[in-house]
DNA sequence: AATGAATGAGTGTTCATTCAT
DNA sequence: CATGAATGAACACTCATTCAT
């Protein structure tokens, strides 16, 4: 348990250390520093650098999974209005997003200049959230809640762009992430991208 | 002359892999190869290869400055219609951005870990299409075409978002950036953000 | 003695890596790996990785002292004849080397770049068999069965080479060790070094 | 002509301290200490330590084919006699070992404990020597001068043994190399094995 | 102006040893 | 006694930058 402990202290001091300043200017020495550890711990915990980034986006994304499921456990998928189920994947997105806003950064800022294994551990929240938007699409438009000349990919992408960006932008405004900012700013995303998404008689539901 | 051109062939070759594989990654023999100039020679045009990354961003944003002005001069303020000047904004942004790909992927993938003065010439660019987007939407709201209730900083974060992600998308997608991929990619956009931009009333002119 | 059986494990195993591997490349976590033992169980019976060495010699030294004092015990002095002597001490050797050939690897292979103190136990056992051949010219010289001109030490110092050689020989040639390989390889040395070595007379009889 | 001088100086300081200290102990702090150059000169030369000591050893491989090669284009093949052809090969092996003291520490001092690569061109010295040996085994056989029942790669083993040991024996006694000195080596390998190798009668020509 | 050999501070990683449990 | 997590000095190697030619 407290091998357990340890792993978790370098991870969230490396999440600080690579949200701030990336993954090449972190320095091991940086991440020693910080968790107050000798630089040999490190090793004993992660085979390099580069094992530490992935594990730390891998435990990201599966926060992000069972936050996501559970979202839906709560709602009943019958009775919903297919504004308001937008609605709440966009603010299931904030809170994940805001809730770990290092996590939010590195994934954010982190580029196409990485090792494959490295971008490919970067990229698979993002895609994993365009997917889910592209399935939601798909039932809307068979749904007739959607207008039907969308193109599917290019929304997914732009609506997953906009999420991201809010949350970057909650930050750097130093929203505090409490429930009263996160509801403003889904109404804000909704309000600016359900007219362009829905059917009119869908939306006055 | 011969020396301008020597200028711009390092900076033509470095742009093409700082594209590629980011800052750090890039190394200056990476670049020398490339050039296929001497090691000497870069320090000669540039202090140092933060010097190269900095001139590269200011050029781009020089161009885009540019290409803004132009589109601007090119129609009537006077009778233009407010979703067709918003059109326009998207089509001379994606235009940009897609004339050259390099760029907007160093702007859109380099991340926060960046050297201040890199992040800072990292986000001009983007920073100054959301500025205009912010314009924008005043005259809007002043003009009664935008709905009162927006966000502006939001909205412009988010649509700057949006932009940025439709292009990286363009290139993910392989189009070949000709007038016909811009169009449709315009039309998109417009159609997906401009019912939740402008009121129901300027949206039918 | 389930403390002596443990040194005894830790010797073997490190033995065994020693010499296939030396001393440098062989580290800590390989010895322990083999040993099946925590890592800090080491230090109870050793002072540090040195000392396993060290030790490792000292007992294939004690080792061989106790072989060579039972083969001359073994034999009658007064009627033995000057050859058979020879061969004698050329199979003592063979047969202790071969019993031991991780022993004959790591003696064979260590070189100068140990540490002061690991190059002169691994010397010891090779200087002693060389001392040996000194001691048994000097008596056959003054017996008259050695011819007069022989530089003994340097004599001394090829028998050694021949009969380490002659014993890496056999293990690369994935000889069995038993007695009628060694029989034959003795036969072999003492049929090209006996020749030159002995005076006419003495090797007739 | 600059850079060639400077890997050599590289080599030759690397040598010198390989000889004294073996590969693992010889740092590349070691190294440009010696050499009074920068840390990174060494990797414009050599890829890294492993390649200074091939680099060293096949360089020593080619002076020997070229040393043993102008040794027999020197003499007489029809009219020399067996035994004067084996003394010119020891002399020709010991004056050569002797030429380069470094090396001959080197390939007899490094062991079994090398990386595969660094073993393989330790290994191709010697056993160059032994196949040398085992031809000149083979043919003298066939001219009814070396007796029919010698094992050839075992003699060959040997014979490689004693030189190499003769050679580290002459570094030891602080022989100078000079001719007397090999003339006289050379007289007592020949005497301490001609006897073992040859038949009598040719032995007396 | 152009070159490319030389530089050396800085980097990630290793591994023998220690010591609290 | 046995354990194995923790340690940190030591290491090979990198790479942006300099400078003599």
């Amino acid at each position: 348990m407290k091998a357990e402990k340890r792993k978790d202290l370098i991870l969230a001091c490396s999440k600080k250390l690579f949200a701030k300043q990336g993954f090449y200017r972190t320095q091991i020495s940086d991440i020693i520093d910080e968790a107050r550890i000798a630089r040999g711990t490190i090793y004993q915990y992660f085979k390099n650098k580069e094992d530490i980034f992935v594990s730390l986006l891998e435990g990201a994304y599966a926060q992000w999974e069972q936050a996501v499921s559970q979202a839906v456990a709560a709602i009943d998928l019958k009775t919903i209005k297919p504004v308001d189920y937008f609605r709440l994947r966009i603010q299931t997105t904030l809170e994940f997003l805001l809730a770990d806003p290092d996590i939010c950064s590195i994934v954010l800022s982190m580029g196409f200049g990485l090792p494959e294994d490295l971008e490919k551990a970067t990229r698979k929240l993002e895609s994993k959230i365009r997917d889910i938007a592209v399935n939601d699409f798909m039932l809307g438009i068979h749904n007739n809640h959607v207008r039907k000349n969308i193109n599917i990919d290019h929304a997914a992408e732009m609506i997953a762009g906009a999420a991201f960006r809010s949350a970057y932008y909650m930050q750097k405004k130093a929203k505090t992430g409490d429930r009263a900012d996160i509801d403003t700013m889904t109404d804000e995303i909704v309000n600016l991208l359900a007219p362009g998404i829905f059917l009119p008689e869908s939306l006055k539901l």
